[in-house]
DNA sequence: CCTTCTAGATTAATCGTTTAATCATTTTCA
DNA sequence: TGAAAATGATTAAACGATTAATCTAGAAGG
C-alpha cells in the first residue's frame, strides 16, 4: 500500500505537501501539484480511510438499519441507497434488526460503535427509534414526526379507490394485512378516504378477512383493495379455489409492485413507490444533516404511482 | 466520547496500562484490571474502530458484492450473513454490481479501498473475479473453482427429479430460466442426471419454452420442472390460463422456495437452499482466510432439502 | 548484604492523514 | 531602496489505540 509518507519521500517533498497537493487545500504550486497527482496516481495511491476517519472523526459510512432484511422492499431500498452512496463516497453498512425493537436498538448500538456518520432506519412495527448520536432519517412509515422519508402510503391508497371507483364498483372490500404496522393502517386510511358514500366499503384484517371474502362477493362486492402484493396474491389463490375469476367475477389490487406482480394472471393491478426517490431523498437529507450538525426535522413524503394491469376491470352487469 | 487517554489522566494512569487492563494483553495487577474496567463502562468508553484499524490495519468489515440486489435470495444471504457477521464482531458493507462485469470489479475496488478485511462475492452470471488482494469467498456458483461456497444446485435438480419419478411420471419437462447462467445449468444438469432411460425427457428454455409446454402436455408430458418458483409462478399463471389445472392435470415444480410459493395455489413443490449454512460457511472460510493468511481453496457445498406441497401429485391414470 | 528475578507499571513509537503555525523567498509598492 | 505582503514550502501536533522496550521497586536466593 502506498501512503502519502512515502510519495513525499520519494519525491524529496514534505507530506503536508503531498497532502495539500492531492486535497486541493493549503497553498501549493500548480506544477507541483502536477507532478505529486501524477506520482500518486503511478504508485496506485488510495488514501487511507482508517487514517482520515481517525483523524477528521467522519468514517464515510452509513448505516442501513432495516426491521427484517427479508422484507421484500429491502433489496430494492438498499439498491438504490447504494446508488446513491456511491456517487457521494459514501458505504453502506447494513444491520437487521430482527423482528424486535430490542433487537433494533442493538442493532443501531453497533452501527454507532462502528463510528457511522448517520443512520438510515427502516423501523420496526409501531417503534420510533430516538436517536440522538448522529442524525438519522426515519424511512417508510410518514405517521412518524421527525426526519422522515416516506412513500405517500395514503395517497397510494387513495389512487388505488379512485382507479377502482372509476371502473364503476360501488361495493368494495378493503383488506390489510397486519394492524400493528402503521404503513398499513396509512394505506386503509387513504381508500377509505377516497371513496364517496355512495360506496359500500367493508374493512377486513389478515387471515380470517381472506375467509370472509367468497361471502362479501355473494353478498355483492365487486372489489378487492388489498395493502400488499403478497396478500394479493394470497388472496389470488384462495378466490381460484373457489371457483372465483379474478377480474371477471371480481377486482384485485396489491400494493408495492413486487417482481411477481407480473408474474401472476392476470397481472395485478398495485401501486408502486418510488423507491428510487425515497431513497436519493433520505440520502440527501441524512448528508445535509450531516453536514449541517443540526439534524432536519421536515418530513418528505414520497408520491406513489399507479400501475393498472389486469387484475381489475370495469364493473359488469 | 470517551477516549482511553481521558480513562487515563482520570484514573492516574498511563494509556497503556489502560490499553492493557481493557484488552487482557501485557502485564497488569488484576485489580487495576478490575478498576479500570469498571470505570471504563461507568464513563460509557467505546473504542474508536478508526484507531483500532489505523494501528492494526483491519477494519473489522467485511464487503459483500451482489451482482443485482433485487436478486431475490439477496435478502436471506444478506440476513444471514449479517447475523453471523455480528457473532463475530464484523460489519458487513454492501456493493451493487449492477448486472455486469465492469461495475462489479468497481464495486470490488470501492470495498477494498475502504480497507474491508475479506470479500463475499455472488458473482456476475458468466463471471469469475479473480481478487488477490484480501481473501475472498465466491458465494452460489458451484461450477467456479475455488474458494467457493454454494448450494448443491445440480443436487437440488435431483432431489426434485427423484421426487417426481417417485410419483410414477414418465414423460417429464424441464424448464430452464436462462442458459447463461451457470446456477441454471447445474440445476437442470441434476434433474437430467436422475432420470432414468425409461423416462423421456425434454428440455425448454426461458418465455419461448412456456409457449410450448401446451403442446407438449398434450403430447403426453406430466409434470414440468423448472429452475425457479418466479419461472414456475408464470408458467402456472399460464396453464392456468390454458386450462390446465395444477397438479390435475400436470405437475409443477419450482426451485428455492420463495416466499411467495406458499402464497400460490397449489402450494409449489420445490427445493429449497439453506441460506443460513452457506452463509455461516461462508463466513467461517472467510475468517479463516482473513487470519491464516492464507486464502483457502476448498469448495463447499451444501446439500438442498426437498419441500413437497401441493403442485405435484402422482400421475393419474 | 548483594545480586538476580519478576511483577507492575511507564515511555515512546507507530499506523496514515490533516492542518494550524511557521519559515524562507520573492514580489509589490510607496 | 526598504518595508510590507504574498507565495510556496516545511514543521510539528493531533486523532485513538496498540505494543515493544524500558524502568522501578520489592521478593527471592545465595
Amino acid at each position: 500500500m502506498t501512503t502519502i509518507k512515502q510519495i513525499a519521500t520519494d519525491m524529496g517533498v514534505s507530506v503536508a505537501t503531498v497532502s495539500n497537493a492531492l486535497t486541493g487545500k493549503g497553498r501549493v504550486s500548480s506544477e507541483m501539484v502536477e507532478r505529486i497527482k501524477r506520482r500518486a496516481s503511478d504508485l496506485g495511491y488510495r488514501p487511507s480511510l482508517a487514517g482520515r476517519a481517525l483523524r477528521s472523526g467522519q468514517s464515510g459510512i452509513l448505516g442501513l438499519v432495516m426491521p427484517d432484511l427479508t422484507n421484500p422492499l429491502f433489496p430494492r431500498i438498499a439498491q438504490n441507497l447504494s446508488l446513491v452512496a456511491d456517487d457521494r463516497q459514501l458505504g453502506i453498512l447494513i444491520a437487521d434488526s430482527r423482528g424486535n425493537s430490542d433487537e433494533q436498538m442493538q442493532a443501531i448500538e453497533r452501527l454507532l460503535d462502528r463510528g457511522v456518520d448517520g443512520l438510515l432506519i427502516v423501523p420496526q412495527k409501531g417503534t420510533a427509534p430516538g436517536v440522538q448520536r448522529v442524525p438519522t432519517v426515519i424511512i417508510n412509515t410518514a405517521s412518524d414526526p421527525d426526519n422522515t422519508v416516506s412513500a405517500d402510503h395514503a395517497g397510494g391508497g387513495k389512487l388505488i379507490a379512485e382507479h377502482i371507483a372509476e371502473l364503476g364498483h360501488r361495493h368494495v372490500v378493503i383488506l390489510g394485512e397486519d394492524r400493528v404496522s402503521e404503513v398499513q393502517r396509512d394505506r386503509v386510511g387513504g381508500m377509505r378516504g377516497a371513496f364517496s358514500n355512495s360506496v359500500t366499503v367493508e374493512e377486513y384484517w389478515g387471515d380470517e378477512g381472506i375467509q370472509r371474502l367468497a361471502l362479501a362477493i355473494e353478498n355483492g362486492a365487486t372489489a378487492i383493495l388489498t395493502t400488499s402484493d403478497l396478500l394479493a396474491l394470497r388472496v389470488h389463490s384462495h378466490l381460484t379455489r373457489c371457483g372465483i375469476v379474478v377480474p371477471r367475477d371480481v377486482s384485485l389490487t396489491g400494493f408495492d409492485d413486487l417482481p411477481f406482480a407480473t408474474a401472476m394472471h392476470p397481472k395485478l393491478t398495485t401501486v408502486a413507490q418510488d423507491v428510487e426517490q425515497i431513497a436519493s431523498v433520505a440520502i440527501e437529507r441524512l448528508i445535509h444533516g450531516i453536514q449541517s450538525t443540526r439534524t432536519p426535522v421536515e418530513t418528505a413524503t414520497i408520491p406513489m404511482r399507479l400501475v393498472a394491469r389486469n387484475s381489475t376491470s370495469i364493473k359488469i352487469q
